[in-house]
DNA sequence: TCCATTCCGGTCAGGAAGTGGCCGGAATGG
DNA sequence: CCATTCCGGCCACTTCCTGACCGGAATGGA
């Protein structure tokens, strides 16, 4: 058996899980003497892992933060819950961390039993999400594919360009680029022998074949970059300037998580400035102000304004 | 040196980084005979992990998944995803397992390195959400109230209840509960000598005092009906009904991820039901299929609808 | 102040386990 | 057919792990 491997680790599990331990329970639990207990704890300080202990009635082992992560040890509850929370934020959810948040759940998926992967499939569907938020890459295809560049392993799939029929690719994958709320792929092309950009929303079926190639030189130093060249003109992006009136105060509570940016008035109402993509996110923000308010900067938001305002009343005196 | 042990992860960890390793490559990092790696190898399937090798030129080792969660060995960056998307996903971005989230960002937190902390705390400000949550709670309350939860540990605090002064207050607490996208903490109030809910909105200054406690008979099995029957009566929900003047596939695309059913008329519109707490997340959703609708339900939302609308107009035409 | 409780770490001796070197074997892919 | 890779038995040596026993020291409550 290997023991003392094991245990170090099923005490480092219990020390995760409950913060305060008296040294004859882990002792109990470990189904060791409390000397060699004593010894364990001190092989986990000397992996680094800072374990407090206490004297005294009130005492015990406990673990606190250091300067290096410990190994998690999860239940499989807290496992599902991280792997969810993960997957949310790679769609997205949390600004600049997707490509990180979806390398971190490549390498959970890879070690999840399975049972446990069902489970986060299961709490897909549940996610309460903005409608305006576009199509959502499909998680399998996301963490199919991100493990492919991980691991350089080849990548089949077919894939639908803009224009033209869809036809099945054969390539080396290189990295994974979100880039306004749209996933690409950085990939060698085998059969057109170059590096080309997939849009995921465009591509099915990816599997990794299992083989595995040996890195090219990248196309550029930052993916990022290369996507940003290869796509070209960005959809207009508008640059919204709003006059609540209304305190800033106000306003501020409920736009501060949108991330718009306001600048009180002298006569009680303020300026509010916001950057988006399309407009029926300020609008949903304006009317949970329940105040009145004049636009300031594009004139296509007026009339976008008359048109949904003529549509809810029409609605609204049906 | 506690060898063995420190190998076993250090190994654990590098299958966990990039999938595929060649035996002599692995051996060489951990700085062992090759014969000894086997041995590790062999020690890690013996703890469950199950460990595939494949032989010839393009064989090597990689970690499977198997039947229990591996420890998980995480950098930097990954642990700061990790720690992210829990927080967003506690906040209610994903229903139902916002308790499974904050418990498993309790324990990432505590053995987070302080700078790591730090990371995570910047990345607060950048989440995107929905304005209309609601007052998120402030992170760092929640997790030291989860950890004095799990920890039992006595808390101290200054609430303020619907009616009435801030107080201090001296509580055991027992268990946190999200209902209806707020928080509650169930505790055991020392002064009052009985169990109470307090909202965590109306809370501050949460702080763990290190003092540890003997839990107590729980004032109910299940904790989520205790704060139900306490809260009582629940805020006004709309059940919303709208007839939408365009194809059930394009309704449905667009209100799917907010959890509205569609049914398809017979004239090419289609019935579309919501359960809201308010209007505003409708109205940003029947904006956003660009299609007339009427409503069809609540009277309530007609006039909602009237008065955004020339609220809208007003803002369209100045 | 005293006392029970708890962690601490030294020492000892027997036993278990880890280690590297060596080997023939077998699967794999070019 | 051959190079490459993993496999696992054997052996001798060394390391370390373990439990038992101890006196000591910090702690918090009675």
């Amino acid at each position: 058996m290997a023991n003392t491997s094991a245990r170090t680790l099923r005490l480092l599990s219990l020390l995760q899980t409950h913060r305060h331990w008296p040294g004859g329970e882990l002792a109990g639990r470990l189904g060791v003497s409390e000397r060699t207990l004593r010894r364990d704890i001190d092989r986990l300080r000397e992996l680094g892992y800072p374990v407090h202990s206490g004297r005294g009635l009130a005492g015990g082992y406990r673990l606190r933060s250091g300067t290096a992560m410990p190994p998690l040890l999860l239940d499989d509850d807290e496992a599902v819950a991280i792997a969810v929370g993960l997957r949310t934020a790679a769609d997205g959810t949390v600004e600049g961390i997707e490509e990180t948040s979806l390398q971190a759940l490549a390498k959970v998926i890879q070690v999840m039993p399975p049972r446990l992967r069902r489970r986060v499939d299961a709490l897909r569907a549940s996610t309460v999400v903005s409608p305006l938020d576009g199509p959502r890459t499909d998680a399998t295809t996301l963490t199919v594919i991100a493990q492919a560049c991980r691991d350089d392993e080849r990548l089949t799939f077919t894939y639908t360009p803009s224009s033209g029929e869809p036809a099945g690719r054969r390539v080396e994958p290189y990295r994974l680029v979100m880039l306004r709320r749209r996933w690409y792929l950085v990939a060698w092309d085998l059969d057109r022998a170059d590096w080309r950009v997939f849009r995921l929303d465009r591509l099915t079926g990816a599997a990794a074949t299992g083989a595995r190639f040996r890195r090219r030189e990248p196309p550029a130093a930052d993916a990022a970059v290369f996507v940003q060249d290869r796509i070209g003109s960005r959809p207009a992006r508008w640059d919204v300037t709003v006059r609540v009136h209304a305190a800033a105060a106000v306003v501020e509570a409920i736009t501060a998580a949108a991330g718009g940016r306001v600048e009180p008035g002298d006569d009680g109402s303020c300026l509010l400035r916001l950057q988006v993509d399309d407009f029926d996110w300020p609008v949903l923000i304006l009317a949970a102000t329940r105040a009145d308010f004049d636009v300031v900067h594009p004139p296509e938001f007026h009339r976008y304004l008359r048109e949904l305002g003529e549509r809810l009343l029409r609605a609204g005196s049906a």
